[in-house]
RNA sequence: GGGCGGUUAGCUCAGUGGUAGAGCACCGGCCUUACACGCCGGCUGUCACAGGUUCGAACCCUGUACCGCCCA
């Protein structure tokens, strides 16, 4: 026990023991019954560690210390998530590469020491093979934060979202979900980034306020003969009339009086003469523009509704590229009355970007006279990509889906099984199952990700079959069907005409991440230890993510095993600034977590987090963390006063003894029902609370005492209490306060806090024995009188040394029946010379201290 | 526009029907032999607003305002 406590560096020394003791091992021979197992959240390791990092990650490390000490062996592996955009993106900057995948492989080529500012061109394994560099790199430094905010993760059991067993359960779940029809390939609009060039799925989408305007154009009306004085022309709204050439039909609501004459008519597209039929349709709002508007193929999710429910045809102009594609007027599909004229006007536009297209087209329509009037601004919502930069675009394109729609149902009874915490996150899941369009895209057309595992024949005349993909034995995977060949098939008929071609394509990363149950629990591969820890009991995770990866791995665990993947799922907040805004990189508010925890150390700072409430969006408080702070060395000071003399123990007989005790063992059924429930912060305030009050109150109380002022009967009997609370202390701070826990505990104790029981009732009541009340209010008189009359010193500024000459005590006779049983105490802890009492309606003191000594001279400065 | 959460002391937040709380900050005092990285004491309120239920409402119900998040 060393002379002066201090946290400084408790970090490293407890740290490197835990490893090297293995501490944290999962024991694989416990049954099910006895295991807690976790589905940690695999951080982006591209990305860098910010405090909302630290902050969700303590309260699953507190749930997991815990059940340790519960007696649960748990079950806490850590998974990297480097699959995906984001390393592709750090992989390209870090390296200044870009990858191709039409290059060949070249197994010379090393990476620049320097990135050059033109980017080299590399081939896709050559790309692969950076991004696992880079990555493996980047886990260094999260595993290095992890361990220093004392994780009490196995770190033997790791895994990375791009390693080669993901890529294995990811290719195995996908083709058993093929087999089944649960998996499909489909030509469809698809939403698309124009940037990365990729297909994205809904759960990826944001909206974002943009400027447009409404521009109003004049389609021709050729059932209206010149001469009958009717309207010879309809006028639509539209915000994107670079989209004109790709119209394909107007649409009004049924009820809509204005138009009901035009349904089932046609009218003629301006500057392409298309003949388009005028349509009904409820989801046209007649107060939005003219109440008539054009759908094309396809300006955004709408017109893919009306496209299918009303069986139009498909004219498309946007490129993958996000530029308008060539175009021959007059040609099957691109009928005009006038094709020359068309084709003029189209050349004009072919090859533009949508934005450059736009204002190019508003003069060709100005000329032509079909603009009606000025453009008129507007601001509204336009669907991104939540990774992109220019606004989505819906484009056909063959992708690969898992079915969902099937079973929204069933969703939403597994999210009424499933146990939230707090329990109105479930609406949140509710909210977005129902709000579900369409099946979940799963192709992306990127380079760092899982491959499909699946070639397609080849035909005669070159063309692809996707119609009977070829798809490898289960024993082969993972495989790459960019470099492997499919059974029957040689290598050098890749690309052959009655050869094969392997799927371009590789996996949403959440095709992936939904699966880390099964990952981290060795499905398909270890069945021993996935019988024992699937279905997990916890998924942790922020609220941001419901929509994906709660989604997803919900519906993945549902397809494959008919089962909930876990029972809990603890939904942290958001680490908010003091404006309640979210931290992130890009508002400039973050800070380093690393240096946080070595300024106000890793219990300081595990204390603010853990005081955040599940699913609270909590301050950003480094007051907090100083608090905490205060706390772990306030325990390491206590632990050493209870520890310095506490050779003599024997019964525990004293009143205020017992009362503490009996208090104790409140606090110990309160806080474990907190832990229950998950409201580990609920349970983290009582137990600070109370032992604020061991240390002010009764350690004060039974100082005299416990030195043998009162003889040794009455030593032993305060040596014993104490002993038992800073026991339970220390074991109900463990999960909050790993570090200075263990250091107390370390000073007398044999083995690890962290692997120590958690403290019972019962234990500490067969201590305290059998309580008629009495001694918890003599406590609480006790603590009453002490705290009146060091106000009393306090008003008189007077040192709190000062005697008490006589001490008059008032209150009903139970609480001063009650303080005849701790006066030795009460006398000692606040020096006072003789106490009085007096029947009263309250418990009241008035207390008279000794006169000041005559202030001496004093001399010097 | 729909859903969810929030609004309590200067700040950060507890408080599920029974006398409004904690910590921080602030002010004053104390070197009391575990801790000056400490201790003692003090000050601080229209519990967002308006109605309702109840013997009794910060808490339950209805509505409003504002803040935040999610989804259209």
């Amino acid at each position: 026990m060393p002379e002066r406590p201090a946290l400084e560096g408790l970090e490293a020394k407890w740290r490197d023991r835990w490893e090297a003791d293995g501490l944290y091992r999962f024991d694989r021979s416990r049954p099910r019954g006895e295991v807690y197992a976790i589905d940690t959240p695999p951080p982006t390791v591209s990305g860098s560690l910010h405090i909302g990092h630290v902050f969700s990650y303590t309260h699953t490390d507190v749930v997991a210390r815990f059940q340790r000490m519960r007696g649960k062996a748990v079950f806490y592996p850590m998974g990297w998530d480097d699959n995906g955009l984001p390393t592709e993106r750090r992989v390209q900057n870090y390296y200044g590469v870009r990858c191709d995948a039409s290059l060949p492989y070249d197994p010379s080529f090393t990476p620049p020491a320097k990135p050059s500012k033109q980017p080299i061109p590399i081939s896709r394994p050559n790309f692969v093979a950076l991004c696992h560099r880079l990555t493996a790199e980047d886990e260094q430094a999260f595993e290095h934060l992890w361990r220093y905010l004392g994780l009490s993760v196995d770190w033997s059991t790791t895994y990375a979202t791009i390693g080669r067993r993901a890529q294995q359960l990811s290719q195995l779940a996908f083709l058993r979900l093929l087999a089944r029809d649960l998996a499909y390939q489909h030509e469809a609009p698809t939403l698309w980034d124009v940037d990365f060039r990729t297909a994205v799925a809904q759960a990826e989408l944001e909206d974002r306020e943009r400027e447009g305007a409404y521009h109003r154009v004049r389609f021709a009306r050729p059932d209206q003969p010149a001469a009958s004085g009717a309207a010879r022309h309809v006028e639509v709204e539209t915000t994107r009339p670079e989209l004109l050439p790709a119209c394909v039909a107007l649409v009004a609501h049924p009820d809509d009086e204005r138009y009901r004459p035009l349904f089932g008519r046609e009218v003629i597209t301006p500057l392409f003469g298309a003949r388009v039929p005028v349509k009904a349709h409820p989801l046209a709002d007649p107060d939005k523009g003219t109440g008539v508007a054009m759908i094309c193929t396809f300006g955004d999710v709408t017109d893919v509704t009306w496209w299918r429910e009303l069986s139009l045809p498909v004219r498309a102009v946007i490129e993958s590229n996000g530029a308008l594609r060539p175009v021959t007027w007059g040609a099957p599909g691109w009928e005009s009355v006038d094709p020359a004229r068309a084709q003029q006007a189209y050349d004009r536009l072919e090859g533009l970007s949508a934005v450059k297209a736009r204002a190019r087209i508003v003069e060709l329509l100005a000329e032509d006279g079909a603009l009606i009037g000025e453009p008129r601004p507007v601001i509204h919502n336009v669907k991104f990509f939540e990774k992109g930069d220019r606004p989505l675009e819906i484009i056909t394109s063959r992708q690969w889906f898992i079915r969902t729609m099937d079973f929204r149902e069933a969703l939403l009874a597994r999210g009424r099984e499933l146990t939230w915490h707090p329990s109105y996150m479930r609406a949140r899941f509710e909210n977005w199952v129902n709000g579900l369009a369409g099946d979940w895209c799963i192709s992306r057309q990127r380079f760092f990700g899982v491959p499909f595992p699946v070639w397609y024949p080849l035909a005669a005349d070159g063309s692809v079959d996707h119609g009977r993909p070829l798809v490898p034995d289960e024993r082969r995977l993972p495989i790459d069907p960019s470099t492997d060949v499919p059974d029957g098939y040689t290598a050098d008929e890749r690309g052959r005409p009655d050869g094969f071609v392997g799927d371009p394509d590789v996996m949403d990363t959440w095709a992936t991440s939904s699966l880390s149950p099964q990952i981290a629990a060795g499905w398909e591969e270890d069945p021993e230890l996935f019988a024992r820890v699937f279905p997990m009991d916890l998924r942790p995770q922020a609220h941001d993510i419901i929509r994906t990866w709660l989604f997803s791995t919900v519906l993945r665990s549902h397809l494959e095993h008919d089962a909930l993947p876990w029972t809990n799922a603890a939904i942290s907040g958001f680490v908010v600034d003091p404006d309640r805004k979210k931290m992130s990189k890009s508002k400039g508010n973050v800070v380093t977590p690393l240096g946080l925890l070595e300024e106000h150390g890793t219990d300081g700072v595990r204390y603010w987090a853990a005081s955040g409430r599940p699913g609270a969006d909590t301050t950003f408080d480094t007051g907090q963390m100083r608090v905490g702070r205060r706390l772990a060395i306030k325990i390491l000071n206590a632990s050493k006063f209870v520890l310095s003399k506490a050779e003599s123990i024997g019964p525990v007989t004293a009143a205020v003894d017992r009362g503490l005790l009996t208090s104790l063992a409140q606090l110990v059924r309160d806080a474990t029902a907190d832990f229950e429930a998950y409201n580990y912060a609920r349970a983290l305030e009582r137990t600070e609370s109370f032992f604020w009050f061991f240390c002010d109150n009764y350690l004060e109380l039974v100082k005299s005492r416990r030195y043998g002022d009162h003889g040794a009967e009455g030593a032993a009997s305060a040596n014993g209490a104490m002993v038992v609370a800073l026991d339970a202390f220390l074991r109900l701070f463990a999960p909050f306060l790993p570090f200075a826990t263990e250091e107390a505990w370390s000073w007398w104790q044999d083995g690890s806090v962290h692997r120590a029981a958690w403290p019972t009732a019962d234990a500490i009541l067969a201590v305290a024995g059998d309580d008629d009340g009495q001694s918890v209010r003599a406590v609480e008189v006790a603590a009453q009188v002490l705290s009146d009359v060091r106000k009393r010193k306090s008003e008189a500024q007077r040192p709190l040394k000062t005697p008490v000459r006589r001490a008059v005590v008032s209150g009903p006779a139970a609480d001063l029946d009650a303080l005849a049983l701790v006066e030795a105490d009460l006398r000692a802890a606040g020096i006072i010379e003789r106490i009085e009492t007096l029947p009263g309606d309250v418990l009241a003191v008035d207390a008279e201290l000794v006169e000041a000594e005559t202030p001496g001279r004093e001399t010097g400065a």
